[in-house]
DNA sequence: CCAAAAGTGTTGCTTGTACACCCATGT
DNA sequence: ACATGGGTGTACAAGCAACACTTTTGG
């Protein structure tokens, strides 16, 4: 907006309820989760929920995803872009409300799971998830598409896995996103081609007798060196 | 949102305003060109702005911003598409105001120009863009970006052009929307490998001698052969 | 020794790109 | 006849997918 009307006289106008839908993804035994909590009163008592709240004046749209995910898994700094916003007018029986739905990316094991459990809330495969409330599906289905469109331009590696992870870690994460195997030589060869990589005097014995080596991010010089196409669904 | 909050207990949250700015696109003389109109008012008189207004509670995003597109051009039933919500907080000096971006496909012969006229509008090229208000500039950006997205997953043509058109229209069109060159014989070929176009047996004289075949979009099956990649910006 | 994951190499196909070349025709 | 866009063919390079093969090591 902006022209087509004055300043301070926008009091003439209707106001809408803004709220923000948290699509929180997870990393664990080989499958991607989203981090979902129980609803327990009436409608739709029983289903499941992405974690919202509403806009305040002062902040941005940004600035309240941050601050709902800080209150519901104590976690800062954390991974997200916005996916949609979604507005059908009787998307919430109770309300009018415009909600912009969010995806950020977690490790899981870094979560306060005091403060996760206290709010009850549960994390379900994105291949298996349970009846949702309103258009809670459908943002999963966006984000996961987002997801899978940034997984494919940049390597989406440490948000989930941690600093350091094996190839077969990354390969693995790779297959949990875009839901479909991925040939093992092919990807690694793809992904040490681009050069972001760099690979540790460390090796992860955890997952294989051989064992297989740790890497990291390159701190050093480029980060626009983001976006270069690696990966299709 | 929906759950952590109970029905009709709202009340308690802050309602925003949220408004729709329009990137509407248009195509001519080989240039992709975009819809603005001159602020006449302080702050910012003299800078331009893209068509805008505020999202009514009987409407969605969408409905406002179909809306705004027919009070300034007149047309209806328009490709649009959601581009971003942006809600910096001093993004609009009068006021807090979240806006979400939509971007639209016309064909400027059809629009209104009595209409357009009235209000002041005018196409100006994406590539050479005046100052704009506000973060306007950005979401001329971002729409740009969706837009090239799109019409590298599907042929984006009879939005912009028309019903019938030649290849070396459809060309000239996509030069215009990726800002670069491209080669005629491959993109021909690539175009016409995605079967979705059907030539009739009209040929168009007014660009050359020979005269062009003019394309048509088959009707016939099938809506779901789109979103074949074809063509990376 | 051998199962199992780590890691390397090879081959063939598909796709993209550059560019040469022929066609049709109004002036 | 020739300039101009329309349209086709070719040849090379890059990228990708399938898969064979080697390496390492704990049990």
């Amino acid at each position: 907006m902006g022209s087509s009307m004055e300043h301070s006289v926008y009091k003439q106008y209707e106001k809408q309820y803004v709220a923000v839908d948290c699509v929180i993804f997870g990393y664990e035994r080989d499958e991607l989760l989203v981090l979902l909590y129980p609803r327990s009163f009436e409608p739709s008592r029983g289903k499941w929920s992405l974690l919202g709240g509403f806009v305040q004046h002062d902040e941005t749209l940004g600035d309240a995803a941050r601050r709902i995910l800080f209150k519901t898994t104590g976690l800062q700094d954390i991974f997200q872009e916005q996916v949609h916003a979604f507005s059908r007018i009787d998307r919430d029986p109770a309300g009018r409300v415009i909600s912009v739905a969010y995806y950020a990316l977690i490790r899981i094991k870094q979560q306060d799971s005091d403060l996760v459990r206290e709010h009850g809330a549960h994390w379900w495969p994105v291949s298996k998830l349970p009846e949702l409330i309103f258009d809670h599906r459908e943002m999963i289905e966006s984000a996961l598409r987002k997801l899978q469109t940034r997984a494919g331009s940049e390597i989406i590696g440490k948000e989930l896995l941690g600093d350091r992870f094996t190839l077969t870690n990354l390969k693995k994460l790779y297959e949990a996103i875009f839901l479909r195997e991925i040939d093992a030589g092919n990807f690694r060869k793809k992904v040490l081609s681009l050069g972001v990589l760099h690979k540790t005097a460390v090796k992860d014995k955890s997952e294989s007798k051989k064992g297989a080596f740790l890497y990291e991010y390159r701190k050093d010089n480029d980060e626009q060196l983001e976006f270069i196409p690696f990966f299709k669904g």
